[in-house]
RNA sequence: GGGCGAUUAGCUCAGUUGGUAGAGCAACCCCUUUACACGGGGAAGGUCACAGGUUCGAGUCCUGUAUCGCCCACCA
């Protein structure tokens, strides 16, 4: 037996040379496992990391459920790949890129776009890098040889020409709507990169000509020369749609259109209201549907337009209560009613109030692509873990709202849009003379969502025969809107089936207390320094045990301490039962009660209960192999072990190493090489590929 | 305003189809016994949020209540 064996195991010893032997062996590959033809296929896409910056707690957690299932099915002999990659992950990265350039005292702004986009692409390279270099670490059993990057050059060509498609399919319209504006970052964005808090606001009430006018928004109000009510409202009957007043406002008279429209609520405020369409997407509909004008309050760095008059230029959050002055100085304010709950969206990175403006932009018409989404999970094509995530897919699938896929930053795949003068085209290559590119660049979710696509090689490629549709898709559940939706909808619409059958959604990993790691908190821990302590095995197993699939995981460095001892558990009953002779009978019963044992922690793992599964060959091999079976074995005489015990024994600990090798790759692995008396150099017979026992 | 989840031992959490409560850590007692002190043995600890209901039987199913958490939402 190695001396290794006369010392506490020593993961950091042990971990990296493990991880090459197994890189080296090729079997991360499916191809290239033994009879790989004739295997069932079984694949993950990884969710790709964004390359700007160390890995985290979360994404520990995934790689370790993915690794767990691809080792699984890999032993269970199934032809298993999981596909790594990195996101470049757009307007993530532009945020981090900005801070960066921010400390440094510099700005984006006024940047030449090709030497900002050149300086991003170098940063994002570098951290992809070190990302890469992370995950190994964890012990991830993925395909290196298929990486991609969502700015590989055919990756970029591919997610253009879906574009181009849904453009000749009408699912891309080019059209104006109230977006999504921040000021601080100069770009729109989706529903889902804003977050939407309900703060208490002043509600002011205004006189406007013979009406009370209600809003939280005085700074918007110099272009309001509509005054709106509900067509049925009895108060307002007097006063005749398209009629015309002149009002007192804030700058002086102005002439007011009276306009009805059902959009107006009779129960809210006084039931009148006035409008600023180029502000809001409500007032924006009423304006087109009785052919208004529109016109803009607020320039896109959040300041007053010269419409405004003297309050021309000032910041619009120093304006409001200036004009509130103003209108209650002119005697038109009525009251303010302070305790009004508002709901007020910010940007997710950077909490500026969001200003909806309206803009040109790309949008995904996403009625029709939900519709198939839905369809789908009716036919039982897309299953949930856990299932109450398949009501909420519902639910956002039902009630779509179309998809603004247009940035206006530099860190992105652009847009295959070309214009000259009204005239629009798609195509991935300039139509030709006199035309303009959009300069505006995807949405990231945009490509993303085409990744399980681009993963396996669409349109055409052996890979995409064999590994397409893929099998499960584990990520975050804070993804069910963000992620989720569009992979499944892309997939329909491009294969006409759904990239996988099964969506598993782990839950956040949070600190030691349960509260949301932030870095403003100051809770945050890294997973790479608790790997560095105690091991990458001990880390994954803190994970998983106790860990059901949905729910929070409150992450407690004592429990890392505790699964560091198990591996040297284990690598003391190696010592124990190595050096005894493998020879004669087997105890029935015990192998009996073993495979029992197996059977049920087979039928976890096929069920995904990986958190069942993992306590018991914990409990298995700590509590009843350790603790009773190998007392039993021991002779009266000092140091005797009872003959009938030897052969049992190392069929237990062959057959335990194989259960626990999902969870603890390496640990396991180590043991299974002095075992096998393998030499380190020959890469046949490695546990990763062992069968699992039956 | 809707939706979802949670409420089990001091702490963090398990408990698959209903059958007299489990783990890890912490705390208590004993043991340096020749695989392991990154260890072993032992003892202790819970009216499973509350109130009803279904059932021979409920932590597990149904209804309601309370508290906490998360998500969604273009009523000015």
């Amino acid at each position: 037996m190695n001396d290794k064996f006369l010392k506490p195991y020593n993961p950091q010893e042990t971990e990296s040379r493990i991880y090459d032997l197994w890189e080296k062996s090729g079997y991360f590959n499916p191809d290239n496992l033994p009879g790989a033809s004739s295997r069932t296929p079984f694949t993950i896409v990884m969710p790709p990391p964004n390359a700007n910056g160390d890995l985290h707690a979360g994404h520990a957690l995934f790689i370790t459920l993915e690794d767990i299932m691809i080792r699984y099915k890999r032993m269970r002999g199934y032809r298993a790949l999981w596909l790594p990659g990195a996101d470049h992950a757009g307007f993530e990265t532009q945020v981090v890129y900005e801070k960066k350039l921010e400390k440094e005292g510099r700005s984006r702004f006024g940047m030449d776009p090709q030497d900002l986009y050149k300086e991003i692409y170098d940063f994002t390279l570098a951290n992809k890098k070190i990302m890469e270099g992370q995950v190994r670490s964890l012990g991830a059993s993925c395909d290196w040889s298929r990486e991609k990057f969502t700015l590989d050059p055919e990756v970029v060509e591919k997610t253009q020409k879906t574009f181009v498609k849904m453009f000749d399919d009408g699912l891309v319209y080019r059209g104006k709507r109230a977006i999504n504006w921040c000021s601080k970052h100069q770009t729109s964005l989706s529903e889902v990169e804003t977050e939407s808090v309900e703060e208490a606001t002043p509600f002011y009430y205004f006189k406007y000509g013979p009406f009370e006018i209600g809003t939280v928004r005085p700074e918007t109000k110099f272009g309001d020369k509509y005054v709106v009510m509900h067509p049925d409202d009895k108060r307002y009957a007097e006063y005749a749609h398209g009629q015309k007043l002149t009002v007192e406002w804030i700058n002086g008279p102005i002439e007011a259109t009276v306009i009805k429209d059902a959009a107006v609520d009779m129960e809210f405020g006084t039931g009148v209201m006035t409008i600023t369409p180029w502000h809001s997407q409500v007032d924006f509909e009423i304006a087109q549907r009785h052919n208004l004008d529109i016109e803009q309050i607020i320039d896109w760095r959040g300041k007053l337009l010269p419409i405004a008059g003297e309050f021309a230029g000032i910041n619009i959050k120093e304006a409001r209560p200036k004009i509130a002055e103003k209108l209650k100085e002119k005697g038109l304010l009525i009251r303010i009613d302070e305790n009004y709950k508002n709901v007020v969206k910010r940007c997710y990175k950077c909490s500026t109030i969001i200003e909806p403006q309206i803009k040109d932009q790309w949008f995904v018409r996403m009625e029709p692509l939900a519709k198939m989404a839905l369809g789908a999970v009716d036919k039982g094509d897309l299953k949930f873990i856990p299932d109450n995530y398949e009501k909420i897919f519902r639910y956002w699938m039902s009630n779509p709202i179309d998809w603004n896929i247009s940035r206006q930053i530099v860190w992105g795949i652009p847009i295959p849009a070309w214009f000259k003068g009204d005239e629009i085209k798609a195509s991935v290559e300039s139509p030709g003379e006199g035309w303009s590119r959009d300069p505006d660049t995807f949405d990231t979710w945009f490509s993303s969502g085409q990744w399980p696509l681009m993963m396996t090689g669409f349109p055409e490629s052996r890979d995409f025969g064999t590994y397409y549709p893929t099998d499960v898709m584990e990520t975050g559940h804070d993804l069910i809107f963000k992620w989720i939706p569009r992979m499944v909808i892309f997939g329909l619409y491009l294969t006409g089936k759904s990239p996988f059958h099964t969506v598993y959604l782990h839950g956040l990993v949070n600190d030691a207390q349960g509260k949301k790691m932030s870095k403003s908190k100051g809770n945050v821990i890294n997973p790479l320094v608790l790997t560095d302590k105690y091991g990458s095995d001990a880390l994954r197993m803190t994970l998983i045990v106790g860990n059901t699939p949905g729910t929070d995981l409150a992450l407690r460095e004592d429990k890392v301490k505790g699964y560091k001892n198990f591996a040297n558990k284990v690598w003391n009953i190696a010592r124990f039962i190595l050096p005894l002779e493998n020879s004669g009978d087997l105890k029935q019963e015990l192998v009996d009660e073993f495979n029992t044992t197996a059977r049920d922690i087979t039928s976890d793992m096929e069920g995904y209960r990986f958190h069942l599964a993992a306590e018991k060959i914990y409990h298995y091999i700590w509590h009843r192999l350790a603790d009773e079976i190998i007392e039993e074995s021991k002779a009266e005489t000092k140091g005797e072990i009872k003959e009938e015990y030897k052969a049992t024994l190392h069929y237990l600990l062959e057959n335990s190493l194989k259960l626990l090798h999902p969870f603890m790759p390496f640990v396991t692995e180590e043991i299974w090489s002095e075992l096998r008396n393998l030499p380190t150099s020959k890469l046949t017979n490695l546990l990763m590929v062992e069968s699992w026992p039956q």
